[in-house]
RNA sequence: GGUCUGGUAGUUCAGUUGGUUAGAAUACAUGCCUGUCACGCAUGGGGUCGCGGGUUCGAGUCCCGUCCAGACCGCCA
């Protein structure tokens, strides 16, 4: 037997018991007449006890020689410490070792697995191995383990049935790239991972299933993130016979149900937001609710006053930075650079100091009065002791502008605590948005969403102007979630797939089974899909989902422990019939 | 595809205006230490300054190129 407790179970009650104990050696602290080391396992640290006088003489011998990460296995009697750690579970005890066993030595690893590491991101993923052992990365996953079992159980007991669909599809045009496997015994043939298991899920209402959900493994082909990886989990969900009202109540039940479980916070209901609003107010459409800073419009306040630029322009539109107006001009001048650098763009910032006195004072005093002043305040929501800044330009990229100047100022000034969950419903998207470079409409959900029922003329007149019966769940400025009615009637879902662009064939070859099946009594269905990584993230107090992730993938979506992706040898080239055309020299 | 930041000891970093033998902390090794728990003290080993080229009497430092990493923009129906 390895053992008889675990690392992280000892106490003050089993003192004078014989017991056995394995594990990895946190750090040992050799006293010369004394070696205490630290035990550990998943479960906790044990302090063993090898004693000049009071061990065998070899067992105190070997104690010197072990080193960081060696695995062990020690039998000894559990004794009270002279002097306890209250920083610990097991701190009131220690056990002196009558027996040690090296089970396998360890090299040094190349970091420190402390829960403040020395190790750096790269060597970390290189020894993933390593830095799992660490408590930090540990209980992550112990976290994730417990989010995705407490979704399982909320959404059984509400009669989902999780039913697994396919990794090895067909690829379509639509949407995000699509990861392509080639197919050996159909020569110049591929199949593509699915980015999400969207059609095989109506395919299940069309069967029949009722209530779906799958915790599932999804692929996309694009450029990763730090809350975005090329392979990604996603919660899974579809039924049948809902409207959108039925669906969110149902899915804002689990989100508040494990806000509930797992931070104990209660959240009574979920505020809702046209996605219009949205943007006019945050100029995003995933807003962070944590704090204010509202957008303001000022278009009607500022136009022909003498102020060329404003007078130009599409949109002028400003926020009110809590009690900033002691802002230095040297301060300010670093917002004005930071709007202006490359990746926000902005050509610059307009502000107005609303000053303890009631006056203000702004970048533009020459072209507008105090009393001008004082509408913009009222308009922005500046109280006394604020500062307006405010960004003009086109309509949607002054909005992108402020947007980010606004989460840049909430970081800067701690105003998004993770311990604080602000979810909100984002509804009425649109169904279309015209693409400029390629003439043609684009579904913004997917081209299975389902139009308003009372928009269905518009998509003949005005495709554009259409909204959707699609919501987004949002938590503390992050998507967490997104779906929609699906379209269940072939006549339409046809007309859709014309308006995007795609030839009556084009629609046969990629979607027939699915429009095919829409003729065999289609039920009125829809649902949902959640991004699980980033739901823990963020329920985990982060943003960044690779901690929560066991193996993740780097920044150019490589995984640095495994070295992949690679090359495949010339036999399984020529299994497959494939060509490599030429690389970049290496 | 693009923007920005970084790459110096096993690791995390500092390195001023271009100027002597490139430092610190930590890790590691050795010794000492009668209750440690971030143990302490002493000693020691450890460097292709990412790579290639250029400027210069002289480059870790300046310039050009390139590779790698991270954040972001595009992209992610």
């Amino acid at each position: 037997m390895y053992r008889t407790h675990d690392c992280g179970s000892l106490r003050l009650d089993d003192i004078n018991q014989n017991v056995t104990l394995s594990g990895w050696v946190q750090k040992s602290r050799n006293k010369g007449f004394i070696v205490w080391v630290d035990l550990r396992d998943r479960y906790g640290i044990t302090q063993l006890i090898f004693d000049e006088k009071r061990s065998p003489n070899n067992v105190f011998e070997i104690a010197q020689s072990i080193g960081r990460e060696f695995v062990i296995q020690i039998k000894g009697l559990v004794i009270k410490r002279e002097s306890k750690n209250p920083e610990i579970s097991t701190g009131d005890i220690e056990v002196l070792v009558n027996e040690l066993n090296i089970l396998n030595e360890s090299k040094t690893p190349p970091f420190t697995l402390e829960d403040n590491t020395d190790g750096g991101e790269e060597l970390r993923m290189q020894y993933r191995y390593l830095d799992l052992r660490r408590k930090s990365v540990k209980e992550k996953l112990l976290f994730r383990s417990k989010v995705s079992m407490e979704i399982r159980k909320y959404l059984i007991s509400a009669g989902f049935i999780d039913v697994e669909t396919p990794y090895l599809i067909k690829s379509t045009p639509e949407g995000a790239r699509d990861f392509v496997v080639p197919s050996r015994m159909n020569s110049g043939q591929f199949y593509a991972l699915p980015q999400s298991p969207q059609t095989f899920k109506q395919l299940l209402m069309i069967g029949g299933l009722d209530k779906y959900f799958q915790i599932v493994k999804c692929f996309r082909d694009e450029d990763l993130r730090a809350d975005r990886q090329p392979e990604f989990t996603q919660i899974d969900c579809e039924m049948a016979f809902v409207n959108q009202e039925d669906v969110i109540n149902q899915f804002e039940g689990l989100t508040r149900h494990l806000i509930k479980k797992l931070k104990g916070v209660n959240i009574e209901s979920f505020p809702r937001m046209s996605y219009e609003e949205a943007m006019k107010t945050y100029g995003n459409d995933k807003p962070d609710i944590r704090f204010g800073m509202l957008f303001g419009e000022l278009n009607d306040l500022v136009k022909d006053k003498g102020f060329t630029i404003f007078d130009s322009e599409e949109l002028i539109a400003g926020i009110a930075v809590p009690d900033a107006a002691t802002y230095t001009r040297k301060e300010i001048d670093g917002l004005i650079d930071w709007v202006k650098h490359p990746q926000v763009g902005a050509k610059g910032l307009v502000w107005v100091k609303c000053n303890d006195d009631g006056s203000y004072k702004s970048s533009v005093d020459k072209f507008f009065s105090e009393t001008q002043l004082a509408t913009w305040a009222e308009r922005t929501g500046a109280k006394i002791g604020d500062l307006i800044l405010i960004i003009s330009g086109e309509i949607k990229t002054t909005r992108a502008q402020l947007s980010a100047l606004r989460m840049e100022l909430a970081k800067r000034m701690g105003l998004r605590d993770p311990e604080v969950f602000a979810p909100l419903w984002i509804t009425d998207f649109p169904l279309l948005n015209w693409d400029k470079a390629n003439q043609r409409y684009h579904a913004i959900h997917h081209p299975f969403t389902a139009p308003k029922q009372d928009q269905l003329d518009l998509l003949k007149t005005d495709p554009g102007g259409v909204t959707a019966n699609a919501y987004d769940l949002v938590l503390n400025g992050n998507e967490i979630g997104g779906g929609s009615i699906r379209i269940h009637d072939q006549k339409l879902q046809s007309q859709i797939f014309d308006l995007l662009g795609f030839t009556k064939e084009e629609a046969q070859a990629q979607f027939g089974f699915l429009m095919n099946a829409f003729k065999y009594g289609a039920p009125p269905h829809g649902g949902i899909a959640f991004g699980l990584d980033r739901l823990v993230s963020i329920l985990g107090g982060d943003e960044t989902i690779r901690d929560f992730i066991a193996f993740p993938k780097n920044n150019s979506g490589r995984d640095v422990m495994i070295d992949a992706p690679s090359k495949i040898n010339d036999s399984q080239l020529k299994e497959l019939k494939l060509k490599v055309g030429p690389q970049k020299k290496e």
